[in-house]
DNA sequence: TGCCAGGCCGGGT
DNA sequence: ACCCGGCATGGC
């Protein structure tokens, strides 16, 4: 049997060859990205695009001005991402902890705290669990944390790499031993899951034939 | 038409 | 420590 690091590189370089770069994440700023990552949980993009399209007419994808605008009022801006009460309180709730941690200035976080403390503390916001918090670290802070979604998880499952009842931390825990610890890497492998699972693997069923990945099963 | 989408929380066992 | 209902829109 193939050892776990050597697997998970060939994937990746599987992947890689068949769809090409991602360049992700799909935004133009990491408070965007953030913004992203918390209206596309449980969510189809084309839905959280919409409502991106709709903050940024109303010149909203600025921490500082969405901050100014009313929970309600937000709520209504981004009805098409769904649960759409939920998740402008949520978003005030990251605005909030942002302002009072670093007033915006997403740099400065790097240098105040360590990578872990720092995951603990976004864990600590009210509506962002350890996929968003993931996201953010990775996409808008650029720092290397494995994310971890139903797509990683089901094609990790289907692949012999785990079992049903891993949990999050474990699953992101095989990659985190198992890869080097590059930013670079951890995007596009994830962005490479996300798009291979759009693509090849559309329901939750099981992995059709074409699937880069059905060699490995 | 019903099922699904790049989760997370709170209450109940 | 799990398990489950709730949260909601748009596409196929």
């Amino acid at each position: 049997m193939m050892a776990k690091a050597d697997l998970l590189l060939e994937m990746y370089d599987t992947m890689l060859a068949r769809l090409g770069a991602s360049g992700w994440w799909p935004s133009k700023s990491p408070f965007e990205t953030i913004v992203g990552a918390v209206l596309t949980q449980n969510t189809s993009w084309s839905n959280v695009e919409k409502a991106l399209a709709v903050l940024r007419q109303h010149d909203l994808l600025e921490p500082e001005k969405m901050e100014a605008v009313p929970e309600e009022t937000l709520a209504e801006y981004i009805r098409s991402s769904g649960y759409y009460r939920l998740k402008a309180a949520r978003l005030k709730n990251v605005l909030r902890f942002f302002r009072d941690c670093c007033d915006f200035d997403f740099a400065f976080l790097k240098d105040r705290f360590s990578p872990q403390d720092l995951r603990e503390r976004i864990l600590g916001i009210k509506g962002v669990g350890p996929e968003t918090a993931d996201t953010i670290l990775l996409y808008a802070l650029e720092l290397p944390f494995f994310v971890v979604d139903a797509y990683t998880f089901r094609i990790a499952n289907r692949h012999g790499l785990i079992p049903e009842e891993t949990s999050y931390d474990e699953l992101q825990l095989l990659f985190a031993e198992n890869l080097p610890q590059q930013v670079s890497l951890f995007n596009e492998y994830h962005a490479l899951f996300v798009r291979i699972g759009k693509t090849f693997c559309l329901k939750k069923k099981s992995l059709c034939e074409n699937c880069p990945l059905h060699d490995f099963l």
